[in-house]
DNA sequence: TATGAATGAGGATTCATTCAT
DNA sequence: AATGAATGAATCCTCATTCAT
């Protein structure tokens, strides 16, 4: 796919990313272009595509590294753990890159909403596996009663949702809360949140 | 803008209506082409343009007739009622939205998280107008001991972030549920939740 | 060509010439559309055309009819008249059709710009015989004494020019002379010009 | 604007403007069609877009070089010359002109007779001061009597008109001298006219 | 590695004209 | 005599991609 050689390979490889991840967040794959990504990039177009084949490329790229960062805060949940403080953690993860990495997360948001064309086979297969084991741990803890019983998937679904929404709806949330920073107090109330859903 | 005389002038720009609504909602606005939503619509191409003059004019009409909808069920909220009553409803009436208009949520979704263009100054007067009263009255009702307390404004973005899930990221939802539907459980989640939340 | 009954047929007709004059004049054949004549003429687009079969239709019929009054002040020029007093008569004729009928002289001066496509038979033909009886009259004239020695086709030239300038570059001239109106000058200096290039 | 580089780029701009030029000036802008320009310079439509950003560049770019052109022989009139062959001499560079760029004129006449949508600013500003610099000097030469007293603004009009004539009327020119050039004559007909209208 | 040049396939929109009523 | 509806053929312009160097 992409060349991985010298330096200057590296160096304008990831120029590309970047720029891409500027670019496609923002107007989504058919809304953007390659100009606008080489611009960005500091390269030419046809030097652009000289690293990759084609804007497909790049945009594949950066949803397969981005799909990655995405499933692993989920892998580290510890069966083993507290439960609510497990789950408050993994919480606490997915809030802090809605904060660090909104743009990933409006790419991914992206494609997920016009149907996932390119990682619908991820989502059925490995991302659903996932969830299904943490599923079972959560169900396990609920059974255990060391948490109040919920139903796991809306649970994982409501995590993702109120993080995601600070970083997807960036523009409404801070259209509503003027110049106080949201995530300020965000945190606090996922917090609030999670306890009164979980505690037993 | 659009016509707004005949029979056949009607069936028309309902048919262009719905079909934008369909494409808009599933490639966003770049992403979109006028002949996708023509033939969807069942005309030429030109004769579309007869009815409204261009891919945009069919656009803002469609976000413009959204935002009622959309803003509508908060000025419903009843500070007179019972506080967990009232905001369960308010959830409740948003993921029947969901589940029933899909399609106007993803729109949304589309335009906010590509920075809200059209629409930003709707977002910034008439909705932070709207979410501040409703912040008053939720406030109210903590103060007064009806409700536990919560930052009004996380608990909106929370209903909001929950429910348009279902509709936003609804083929991530199915991927992992599978033949499940999701809104068959969801409510006694969003339920079990609001009340945990919010009840003293 | 053009239906020619009832009153109201001759009303239209007549409005529908009015604005393409107007129309053609300004944006020339290509750059109008039938929308603006059909607009300006107070009809239909398929209303107008119910009169004129098309839009070339509409053009040609006001090219035939203002050739003829284009042609008519040569054809009133009297050989047995005082020479000179004759020449400023039709330059005088040609001047005022320039001030009160403008955008006919644009109109003209467009097509004939463009090449003549539509009239260049009438040129070569019509105008041509005309304009070589008048020089023949003039070098009658001359030869008698009764004018200074002219070509009698540059002089023909000149008057055209000179007269029609003050339509057909009305903008320019106006942006020169500022709010002082072209024509109160011009006669006077037509009248000078005449007599020092034709009086012995 | 247009890019200004190698050999092959001021080789492919050079035949876009001549291109331009040829087609403009028949045509008008409305009445042009990119593709015909294409043709013509030898080049594919996005090839040639490549050098012009839009077909109102290219047009631009020729008014504006064409300007230049058009006010340089009005600056060269010297105040401290003699005053008829001063203006003899310039008419005598108009008619020049006309007769080795009849394209440039009448794509500037085109221009004017549309209303001057792009140059009505330069009409209105260099053009104006600079026929009112020139109509100082020409009183000057009249007060001191060294020419007959004439109005400077209709005398520099005329002299446009005349000069010009011969390119945009050329067709009719044509159809009406046949197979005579029409330049073979015009120069003296115009000293006379001048000369006539002058010397005191 | 890098870029200037070129192009085919769209894609939005315009517009003269036709059709049905 | 009039109009609402419809369309095919342009026409301007964009853009991913290729080619030559």
């Amino acid at each position: 796919m992409a060349k991985s050689g010298t330096r200057i390979q590296k160096k304008n490889q990831a120029a590309i990313l970047e720029a891409g991840l500027d670019v496609f967040s923002q107007f989504g794959f058919r809304g953007s272009t390659i100009d606008q990504v080489a611009t960005k990039a500091g390269l030419s177009k046809p030097n652009l595509l000289y690293y990759f084949p084609s804007k497909e490329a790049i945009y594949t790229a950066l949803l397969a590294q981005l799909l990655e960062d995405w499933l692993e805060p989920l892998k580290a949940l510890d069966r083993d753990g507290d439960p609510v403080e497990e789950l408050m953690a993994y919480a606490k993860r997915k809030l802090d890159m809605s904060q660090h990495y909104p743009k990933e997360s409006r790419l991914f948001a992206n494609e997920i909403i016009q149907g996932a064309p390119r990682i619908g086979d991820v989502l059925k297969g490995e991302l659903r596996a996932l969830v299904e084991e943490v599923s079972d741990v959560i169900n396990g803890w609920a059974e255990a009663g060391r948490i109040r019983p919920v139903n796991p998937y809306h649970l994982v679904f409501t995590i993702w949702a109120v993080t995601q929404h600070y970083a997807d709806f960036d523009v409404q949330v801070r259209a509503i809360m003027g110049d106080v920073d949201p995530f300020d107090s965000a945190e606090r109330h996922l917090d609030d949140m999670l306890r009164q859903m979980l505690s037993v």
